[in-house]
DNA sequence: TAAATAGTGTCTGTCAGACACTATCTT
DNA sequence: AAGATAGTGTCTGACAGACACTATTTA
């Protein structure tokens, strides 16, 4: 038999604060790399966790006491060098928070408009390379994927919506473009509702559909 | 300190017979599920892997005498369930090996046009479940991905690159279309040699660019 | 009416697909 | 010339982005 690899998660953990894109690092109170800045990671807890995907939800939750309302994996990163005690594979999630429920926002660093691989931070393990692939792949996703909606609250209006979305992209997008492409999408409806904010034209509110709603359902 | 899960790399082989996609499976020869098709995997072997890639292709060296020629991560698979030995977690890619290179094709099965969720074949572990996105990225990949280049030999006609595009997407391509973009797309170049059958109009033939080249070499 | 934001109508450049056309070879 | 495949020119419909326009509210 051979000697077992070590096997972690490891979770990128995206808000928006202020409309700028950033993402969780918690200081290492342990070797190795005490005292350096990391991703969230942990243990898989066989006893009780049914996935990796459930131990990245799991380490996010009991680290940082934070429900996820997104999260997909992103890519296995492992070799013999990327962790000093031994050879390791880490299994890596993005995952989003509403910045809503964010109340601490102390562990949340900004990831600049300027973002490339020279590292911003100088994160423990190989956590600078896996930060810049997540960050790739977010913006990367194609202009009007569903996964902003995961930043929202429960029922937001379009411009909100917008704001998100330009946050995350780090660029404008057309107010009618937009408000095209997310309705014929289908993955927003109208709540019904109407927010009123007693200074101009009240906007419609509008709440992710079930068909979105099955996509997170299917994440967990 | 806790259990360690078992962690295994498993290869979904795709390769072109007679124009129709095949993948590779092997008739397990001990338990668990002795005697069902699997998939090829295997455990990493920490001192001279340096990565589940590199495991990856070492499994299918060893299991199949086979250089492939492109591997890419798929997803890592786990669960408590997923093998009856424990919990494991499995670091799964997709590879390609070029038709001219494959001399037994009996352990080569074709995924049919009408490949659905339903598993054709009875596979061992939850390999139906990876079959099925396996073959799912494969054909959703943008039309004009370089990932076919990789099933062809040095030099080709673009009639014969079509064919194998055809052979992948299971869709008939435009033969204008398809050469404008392959060509502008700057993943091919003329070899300056020309096919002549002496049946008719000689084709020029190419090879794949520099710049498709290195995102073969990247892989390895 | 002015100010402010919500929301829409329409033009245009780009580009993939359709398809007919030309080119070059053998017999 | 006929047959066959290689390779190209051109039209068109779909559509994203640009941008100006209308709509609805408060003050």
């Amino acid at each position: 038999m051979f000697v077992k690899p070590i096997l972690t998660v490891d979770v990128v953990c995206f808000t928006l604060i202020q409309g700028t894109l950033h993402t969780l690092l918690m200081k290492r109170e342990k070797e190795p790399f005490n005292g350096q800045l990391a991703l969230l990671g942990g243990y898989i807890h066989t006893e009780e966790d049914s996935s990796t995907m459930d131990a990245a939800k799991r380490v996010a939750r009991d680290k940082l006491g934070l429900e996820v309302t997104y999260a997909e994996q992103l890519e296995t990163f492992s070799g013999p060098l990327r962790d000093p005690r031994g050879w390791s594979a880490s299994v890596v999630y993005i995952a989003v928070v509403r910045p809503s429920m964010v109340k601490e926002t102390a562990d949340f660093y900004p990831i600049g408009t300027t973002w490339t691989k020279n590292a911003e931070y100088n994160l423990a393990f190989d956590h600078n390379e896996i930060l810049f692939q997540a960050v790739s792949r977010i913006r990367n996703k194609s202009t009007y994927s569903s996964l902003p909606l995961f930043l929202m609250d429960s029922t937001f209006t379009l411009t909100e919506l917008q704001n998100v979305y330009e946050g995350m992209m780090q660029s404008p997008i057309d107010k009618a473009t937009f408000r095209r492409k997310i309705i014929e999408q289908g993955i927003v409806e109208p709540s019904g509702e109407i927010l009123d904010t007693k200074l101009h034209r009240p906007a419609k509110l509008y709440r992710a559909t079930d068909k979105t709603i099955q996509l997170f359902k299917s994440t967990i």
